[in-house]
DNA sequence: AATGAATGAGGGTTCATTCAT
DNA sequence: CATGAATGAACCCTCATTCAT
């Protein structure tokens, strides 16, 4: 009796748990929306919540304060990133060339590199000099990306000198995703993700054309 | 006696203006530097009034609203980083490899690529979606620059044929240019100015390796 | 068998009535230490809540809100202290001069007159012009110590006359009390419960020269 | 032509400062008739603006805060008081039964004594506990006060020896002062000024029979 | 009896904007 | 031109209360 009491107890603390996880996950979601269709500086509790569809207060309750929210919004996007990538490279192929056109397949994935997404990431990036805590998460981020992408680099001028450096190489190369990134989000309409990653692929073709082949077949499964 | 009066009114009508316009400049750069210290979100009229030395309600005099204001501010830096480079490019050689080189020098000049204007910059980029006036003049300084940057490619590749196609060249300078920007912005503090401009010089050099002399001297310059 | 059963629920249902007596109890000091520590203005559920190391929910359920609760808190305060002073004459001698210095000693037992409990009163006090029920509750009980207290002067005043008026020295017996009750309050740390009998003892000695013994030995006692 | 100029914005400035002060006054007075009639914890700036007939940010332009406000208000009955009883001694005889007299007489003064502003002491020494700020200003006042009473008891007793010492002189008759404010705000509607003073004086007679006459003249005056 | 998610009214405060001086 | 008092809408947040579990 007793024993079903608590496995009671415990089952309707695990519910609770999970609608209050589920809660949230949908109040952070509804945070990038709005960020995307308002701008940071637009973004209120009332938007949010009317974009969720809960109370004004259910946000507070469930986050604290405003700040604590965009903050887990940031968060979850930057480990929604890095798990995306960091997943590419471990599911891939160990060879150095293979993990590095994975690295930069998976920056264009549909999931991450959407106009919204890219839209939210720009207004954190524009806030980073003014709040600390937005500058430690982008940052660390970036440091993963770019250290990881070095790292490869390195591995693939060991086996096969190229006329560049392995930190310019992954500079240029980080470079061109990023840029790439900026012109979903400013540039014209027509921009397309297979254009950016073919783009990609032929600019690292030309920093290590030893590799044409490796490249050009991961370029085709794309 | 009437002519007098006249000239001095002309006089100070003209000192009037000339005080308007220096007033202007003057709250423009408070702007940004608010923008940069605070973020746009935080960025108020008291505390840009602040920054200037002159009462709030003075701000609104010049600008009718904070957000003609802002507007302003982002059309000085456009006006300002456009300048820039097609100045470089008028001065420079006709040759297409040296304009092109002058070009992306011109967007690591310090009067442009300081931290500070890279953070307003990116408060700009991060706004773009919801404020379609940002997307006009954010998107007209980067079609001028991107276009300009591929024609250039163009003119370069008609002479001697690269691996990479002039679009595919254009997209990956431009990238690694905008990427370096954002290594300003978000990366370790130690990267320099020299260090970006030399990282695209290889690249450039790797893209068009037959152009590898005409480069080196310009790099050699910087 | 069914006697057995009604035993059973009727021990539970006593023990329930008594758990919710004592948690009635809890809540109610749980409030009147918050309302020490924090004020009535920023007393909130909340805090009493925690204080009690219940949930808020909880609260509401035993007291239905929290006007009622706050009433309950007064009503506790009001019970005690007239109960401590009734006591005191009831169990003292039948001699008036006793009986008064008995209920002047109650006034500031420890269990009465701790710097905490006086707070409270007076925040009470604080709002009795715009709560019709603190209003209600406090002038019930300063009537009846009123009342009593002039009603001792008066039998003392028959034995022996003075030469201050009854009602005057029960005016000026009560207001010393008073005024001691708000020097714990506000004066400075090292204000004693002893000194204060003292004092009003030799107050009444004064008004009363004929009692001296009397009075002499009842402070003694203290 | 210049001088005119520099005195008008003078005046001008002046007329400001004038005003501003006179803003300030009045939405004090208005804090002041919340406190009384709502409470302190039922006072809220959108009443408060209400009361004084002005828009609630403006509230917030003349005092910051809420609590700045509230502590003003403070300061403002505080000053009022301290002043009123200083100003009455000053004007007074030299003889320290009179300015002993004159001292009480001026805590029962219609704008100092009124049920409005007794209803705001309590409200404030109600939070004392919780508030240092509000502590810090009643316990400065209440000081002052506590020691030019004992100050003036001493003088009396140096002349005339009292069956009283000192101390227990000034505490009696300050308590009973303050035991009449708070029949004032808790006790029966009846009660008046007058018969508070006389009911005082009798206590100092008591306290003081050979001064019986000066006093006896004094009340007669009052 | 007890919990904690959820609500919504209202709190203090901020801030762009207006306007008299 | 310049100031600063004044406004009112909206912001973030608090909190008493309700309710499903």
């Amino acid at each position: 009796m007793l024993s079903t009491s608590v496995t009671e107890k415990n089952l309707s603390s695990r519910n609770r748990a999970r609608q209050s996880e589920f809660r949230k996950r949908q109040l952070i979601a509804a945070t990038i929306d709005c960020i995307d269709k308002l701008g940071l500086s637009q973004t209120t509790l009332a938007h949010i919540a009317k974009q969720a569809g809960v109370s004004q207060g259910n946000v507070v309750f469930h986050f604290q304060s405003k700040d604590a929210l965009l903050e887990q919004a940031l968060r979850f996007l930057s480990d929604e990133y890095m798990t995306c990538w960091k997943d590419a490279i471990n599911a891939a192929d160990p060879n150095p060339v293979v993990q590095l056109c994975e690295l930069v397949k998976a920056s264009f994935k549909p999931a991450i590199c959407s106009r919204k997404k890219i839209s939210v990431w720009f207004a954190f990036w524009g806030e980073t000099r003014s709040r600390p805590k937005y500058r430690e998460l982008c940052g660390r981020h970036d440091l993963a990306y770019s250290q990881t992408l070095l790292s490869l680099c390195r591995q693939i001028r060991q086996k096969e000198p190229s006329t560049l450096s392995a930190e310019t190489a992954a500079l240029s190369i980080e470079g061109m995703v990023d840029g790439l990134w900026q012109n979903f989000l400013i540039g014209p309409a027509g921009f397309k993700r297979k254009q950016a990653i073919q783009g990609i692929f032929e600019l690292i073709e030309v920093i290590f054309p030893a590799e044409r082949k490796t490249i050009r077949r991961i370029a085709n499964q794309a």
